[in-house]
RNA sequence: GCGCCCGUAGCUCAGCUGGAUAGAGCGUUUGGCUACGAACCAAAAGGUCGGGGGUUCGACUCCCUCCGGGCGCGCCA
């Protein structure tokens, strides 16, 4: 029960329905046609069971219905109600008195979400930028919901990645002798990594050896080790600025080299717990369910094996020696229940890697690490191109995500140029980039974050940097007009308890309140942000067509105009929340 | 082949436990600034919700099937 006029609804309605409360809240709903009334009850159900016709059993309803809270009329086998004046007031009052909008916090749990995708030595692009906006944001609704999250970026810093760059560094500079920590820049790490993967595609050697220089670093051999940790401290510079610029943060900067302590400990622990097999050398364990992993027909008995399978074993250990990544995830599994007791793990991490994390969750599972249930993938979808697949440059390159940032800086800068406010900061540069920088990262988060997280959609940059419409600076542009008029009101004391003056032009606005806050428990049940985002710019619509419609500060019937600045500044508390929840900036002027 | 995801307006996307005439933004067309900020508002045109069955008083929503697209499928991460 969370809807506060659902529930009061019901709660009428119990009385004349002889049906318990609960019932009847999940009964009630929105009308489509918010014209037609604020909540509705469709009869059918009932009608039919009691075999009559919904529109009498509507009538039916209605006669015997009274609150002083609502009023009801039949229309068609539903049973429309319209909240009153003086309950939009009680209601609306409380929420703009309320830090968190009346929203209600569960018994809180300790969450960790994994979030970032960032890896060493690789630059990060377009490709990073969904993991840490939406991880960002689901951090922040559940902490609305009064829980505790902990985010980890869990670099990507023990993988093959390593051993490549530091092969072609050995390469490069003839030694791994020769490398001087000051000649590791974050361009030549730019250059190399590429260079390294293009060659371990095509030179089956060259993959080899890297793959035995990443068993070496992993085994902390020098100088190899020492090449990584230098690699290590530069790239991370580079990740921690990139974030930054996203407003994005982390509590924890661990990566699986971290967990690379407790890797034995954790092959051991499956060991013993019975849960392992060697095959073919390697170390695995089998998470497959009835009907899985079955062996496809041979037509030739040398054939190699194939399989139909949709869920294979996870590989703890290669034939190598090497361990993987699952190995790794597993071994933070570990590290994180013994340093943090968490009751959720959360992962943020690309949709594509839905198996991988499937048969992680089972093996820690079926090991009794940490229940299954207890750990959710929220894979996210794509971004592609116009075209349809993975967004790239014209020319087929990745685009880098700083440049992505510099770009909608730009475009939000020359966009602030054309105004007064931008105007005026013409002689403060640094203080026209902060304000550029917060629209553009307002314009990116909210473009990506009003999409379904599971889904792919596709990027058209160009208007994905227009600032008008559905976009963030909407949202943001809607706020500044109200402070504007925020500001200009001051002179006007404001009368103890000013009501809303709720009526047909500042309706619509109230009622988007009141779904903004049912979106929260919508994108939290779901884990999507898309709801929020929606119902933030419902409101903002329904505010600003208010807003075109009424001059509230020429207002001057003195109580109306008190109203409107009370609904003012109700909007702004409630887009603010919701753009803080989303981890969205917030500006006073643009 | 097996599994997961998707197919809604010209384009990009919403559409909660099935409910009233399927929505928004962009684009197109029209109207609105000597201003509480036009990064805005008001309005119009535009859809057999991929096709076909089924369940239901009622299906974009649930089930089946077919078509089309994306992704994944043992020693990469």
């Amino acid at each position: 029960m969370k809807n506060y006029f659902k529930q009061l609804l019901a709660k009428d309605l119990e009385k004349i329905l002889s049906i318990k409360q609960a019932e009847i809240y999940k009964f009630l709903e929105y009308p489509k046609d918010e014209t037609m009334a604020d909540l509705a009850l469709p009869c059918f159900a009932s009608a039919k069971a009691n075999g009559v016709k919904p529109q009498d059993c509507a009538n039916a309803v209605v006669e015997v219905f009274k609150s002083k809270n609502f009023t009801a009329s039949a229309v068609g086998g539903f049973v429309n109600f319209k909240i009153n004046p003086a309950a939009f007031d009680t209601f609306l009052q409380s929420v703009l008195d309320d830090k968190n909008l009346t929203i209600q916090k569960e018994k809180k749990k300790t969450i960790i979400m994994d979030a970032g995708g960032a890896n060493v030595a690789k630059e990060l692009h377009m490709g990073h930028l969904r993991s840490p906006i939406i991880g960002e944001a689901l951090k922040r609704l559940y902490r609305v919901f009064g829980h505790k999250v902990i985010s980890d970026v869990h670099l990507g810093d023990w993988g093959l990645q390593m051993g490549l760059t530091i092969l072609q560094i050995e390469i490069e500079k003839k030694s791994l002798k020769n490398i001087k920590e000051e000649e590791i820049t974050l361009d030549f790490l730019n250059e190399v990594y590429p260079k390294a993967s293009a060659k371990a595609k095509v030179d089956e050697a060259f993959r080899k050896k890297a793959e035995d220089y990443t068993v070496r670093i992993q085994k902390k051999q020098e100088p190899y080790y020492e090449a990584y940790r230098i690699i290590h401290r530069a790239s991370l510079k580079d990740i921690r600025k990139n974030y930054d610029n996203l407003f994005v943060e982390f509590e924890l900067w661990l990566g699986e080299s971290d967990a690379e302590a407790y890797t034995d400990y954790i092959i051991d622990y499956l060991i013993k717990k019975g849960v392992t097999k060697e095959e073919n050398g390697t170390l695995i364990v089998e998470v497959k369910k009835e009907g899985e992993h079955i062996l496809k027909p041979k037509t030739n008995p040398t054939d190699k094996d194939e399989y139909l399978n949709p869920m294979p074993p996870l590989i703890l250990k290669k034939a190598n020696e090497g361990v993987l990544y699952a190995t790794t995830d597993l071994a933070t599994i570990y590290q994180r229940i013994k340093d943090y007791k968490p009751d959720e793990m959360i992962y943020v991490v690309d949709e594509r890697q839905r198996m991988h994390f499937e048969q992680v969750f089972r093996t820690a599972d079926k090991a009794g690490l940490f229940p299954r249930d207890k750990m959710l993938h929220v894979g996210f979808g794509t971004i592609n191109g116009t075209d349809g697949k993975p967004f790239k440059t014209r020319g087929g390159n990745t685009v880098k995500l700083n440049l992505v940032v510099e770009e909608a800086i730009e475009k939000a800068e020359a966009r602030l140029k054309e105004n007064d406010v931008g105007v005026a900061l013409e002689r403060d540069p640094q203080a026209m980039r902060e304000l550029a920088h917060k629209i553009a990262i307002s314009a990116i988060k909210f473009g990506d974050l009003s999409n379904t997280v599971k889904k792919d959609y596709v990027l058209d940059f160009d208007k994905f940097l227009s600032f008008e419409g559905k976009t963030g600076p909407y949202l943001l542009y809607t706020v500044a007009r109200i402070n504007s008029i925020l500001e200009k009101a001051v002179g006007v004391a404001p009368k103890s308890d000013p009501k809303f003056q709720i009526e047909i032009a500042t309706h619509e606005v109230a009622m988007q309140v009141v779904k903004l806050i049912d979106s929260f428990y919508l994108s939290l049940k779901e884990n999507t942000l898309s709801h929020i985002c929606q119902q933030a710019f419902n409101l903002a619509k329904a505010f600003s067509g208010f807003y075109a419609a009424t001059n509230i500060l020429k207002e001057k019937d003195e109580k109306k105009k008190q109203g409107y600045i009370q609904l003012c500044r109700l909007t702004k508390k409630c887009l603010e929340f919701t753009l803080d929840t989303l981890a969205m900036p917030t500006v006073q002027k643009m």
